[in-house]
RNA sequence: GGGGGCGUAGCUCAGUUGGUUAGAGCGCUGCCCUGUCACGGCAGAGGUCGCGGGUUCGAGUCCCGUCGCUCCCGCCA
């Protein structure tokens, strides 16, 4: 027989009955009646009870275990007595007899119990994250992370995608995130930094013409995390494509993307068709570009029925100001003071000086609520056509410089949508987001800058790009870029792009941005001369692995779908990451301290 | 860097307008228990109430500061 087991926790039946067994796992649970003694015993694959009685020359150490000590079992496999089955366990039917027990690894009191599903603190469970995983529903996530992972690779591979390696060590990205340095020995003062993103590696790979490249890429980024975004590092599923178009990138991602949520979703449909939306359409009718499209709410437009109206408010607002409009968030079910009193008082909780309102109940149908009174039953019952309204619903109204409302009317979307039910939650409600911006504004310095990432083409002709004059800034700050995002219920999943694979228009594009060509060359000088020796039109995407797998796995942060996650303040508490190199270290490294003062 | 929430036994939490000796469940120790699967019963140990200061006759409770965790804003092309 062997050393430790003959069969594993979830493997014996009742066509094992009688068979001379040898089980090794951890006690997951025991109930001592004294003279019968039951242990669960747990390992990777389920559950077996064991049992013992003072028969059992095994007896006397059986009452000494305690929770998780790692103990082998030898017995003999018998059917449960009539009555005493467990229809909830697959070994429910059968019991292991204990004849022998040999204690392999012995367990100190518990900080955190595995056996039940209470919660506990972030802290103790990172601290003690190997028990934290012995847990079902963590070891079940992780289990399912690796599924999805292996479930996307040959969904890319047969896709005609191949799998490529980048380095860890690279030099650092000037735009974007704050870059985690590595600092040189053997060239003092010099640093290496962790990459971003593989974003310049993959486009080398697309010159250097491997045509279809995907990874699942370590990402490293010293920013604070939230939480869906973790601390340190992260997963993507690197991709990029050469020869292609927007549309051959989507045709390429989303049955990749669909194929593995219908996988692993369990019940819950999934988008049969991403459909594209704009991204200036999705401000105007979700307040976000990530918008949750399971919450069936659109905003509309309705300035034109306030404008010149009896509420003073808007009406002085929309004439003090032509970039001034008012949005109507339609609120279906909530006709009735109460709620619409609630949203109010939200309002004022999130900084607002309210939140406008309508409502049409029996006996009212043109409108109740001091608004309607204001503007008068006309505008009132135009607004409720123009919005599909009826008696029971009611509507909320968001009045200023669209620029700066978005950020609560999103929000109140969402929240008017979640405490109406009006979201449907058992489903994953998938979307593109097109037309990104290429430029934006930058108010502090007054200046034109790059509203996404550099790289991306301007969705315009080449020659028409090229000839556009500094001057013309409205046109400018009109350009869209050939860039898109994945969302899906609300959550950012990735963003790619078209990339801007001619030289010459890159420096244009960075002309634009304030930007000369010597900054150009000391930035991205790299880059730059492999678009100037052949490059192919090429595009791609990243969807972030870590957020795919948590939205399968249903749950709301990313620490419970990383088997070592590091805290909100990056530290890993189980192997005390980071810590203090010794003097000689640094000395090789050419590094003085120089610490804050406190 | 900023804002909100939390911090009481090993763990999860309760603790009334500030008032006698700070409680419960799980876990731990001991005893009883031959069909449990959240086994049951009896007894017991375990607390600088995060830390420092203040108000008060009296502070777990109120105030100030500080530290830690967490969520959010900034940040994350």
């Amino acid at each position: 027989m062997h050393r430790y087991r003959s069969h594993t926790c979830g493997a014996l039946r009742e066509g094992d009955i009688g068979k001379d067994v040898r089980v090794a796992g951890w006690c997951h649970r025991i109930r001592d009646h004294g003279g019968l003694l039951f242990i669960d015993l747990r390992d990777h694959y389920g559950l077996t009870q064991c049992v013992a009685d003072p028969d059992s020359p095994a007896f006397k150490l059986a009452e000494k275990l305690r929770a998780e000590w790692v103990v082998k079992i030898d017995g003999k496999l018998r059917k449960r007595p009539a009555g005493t089955e467990n229809p909830e366990l697959p070994t429910g039917l059968v019991e292991v007899f204990i004849s022998e027990i040999e204690v392999l690894g012995a367990a100190a009191e518990l900080p955190l119990p595995v056996f039940g599903d209470q919660e506990y603190p972030e802290e103790t469970r990172l601290q003690y994250r190997f028990l934290d995983l012995r847990r079902e529903r963590l070891h079940a996530n992780i289990m399912n992370r690796g599924a999805i992972i292996d479930s996307i690779r040959r969904r890319m591979k047969d896709g005609g995608f191949f799998e490529f390696q980048t380095p860890i060590l690279t030099a650092s990205s000037p735009e974007g995130a704050r870059d985690y340095l590595v600092p040189s020995r053997i060239h003092p003062g010099k640093f290496y930094a962790l990459p971003q993103a593989p974003q310049q590696f993959k486009q080398l790979i697309m010159v250097a013409g491997f045509d279809r490249y995907f990874q699942i890429a370590p990402c490293f980024r010293d920013e604070d995390a939230r939480a869906d975004r973790s601390p340190g590092e992260f997963y993507q599923l690197d991709i990029e494509m050469s020869f292609v178009t927007q549309q051959d990138v989507f045709d390429a991602v989303e049955p990749v993307m669909r194929g593995v949520f219908e996988e692993f979703s369990g019940d819950k449909p999934v988008t049969k068709k991403f459909p594209m939306i704009p991204y200036a359409d999705a401000l105007r009718k979700y307040g976000t570009d990530k918008p949750d499209l399971r919450n069936p709410i659109e905003m509309a437009n309705v300035t034109e029925s306030f404008r010149g109206s009896g509420f003073k408010i808007f009406a002085n607002m929309i004439v003090g100001d032509p970039k001034v409009e008012v949005w109507a968030i339609p609120a279906r079910k909530g006709g009735n003071r109460a709620f619409c009193d609630r949203m109010n008082s939200w309002a004022q909780g999130e900084g607002q000086p309210g939140l406008g309102y309508i409502f049409w109940r029996e006996g009212e149908e043109g409108g109740a609520g001091p608004l309607a009174k204001n503007i008068g039953p006309e505008r009132t019952t135009a607004i409720r056509d123009r919005l599909k309204l009826a008696v029971g619903d009611a509507c909320f109204f968001v009045a200023g410089l669209p620029k700066q409302f978005v950020k609560f009317a999103g929000p109140a979307r969402t929240k008017i949508g979640e405490e109406l039910g009006l979201v449907q939650k058992d489903r994953f409600d998938f979307c593109w987001i097109v037309d990104f911006p290429m430029y934006e504004w930058n108010e502090e310095d007054k200046k034109i800058d790059f509203s996404h990432n550099p790289f991306s083409m301007p969705n315009l002709p080449v020659e028409e790009f090229l000839a556009l004059d500094a001057s013309d800034q409205d046109k400018i700050l009109g350009l869209k870029a050939i860039q898109y995002d994945i969302v899906c219920n609300g959550v950012e999943l990735s963003s790619g792009a078209i990339r801007n694979h001619r030289p010459e228009v890159m420096k244009k594009a960075f002309a634009i941005a304030g930007y000369g060509e010597d900054v150009l060359e000391k930035k991205f000088g790299g880059m730059l001369r492999a678009l100037q020796y052949g490059a192919p039109p090429h595009g791609g995407i990243a969807p972030g692995i870590d957020r795919i797998v948590m939205l399968l796995c249903g749950e709301e942060n990313l620490r419970e779908v990383v088997l070592f996650p590091m805290n909100q303040r990056a530290e890993d508490l189980l192997m005390g990451a980071p810590s203090e190199a010794t003097p000689k270290q640094l000395r090789e490294l050419h590094i003085r301290l120089n610490l804050p003062q406190k």
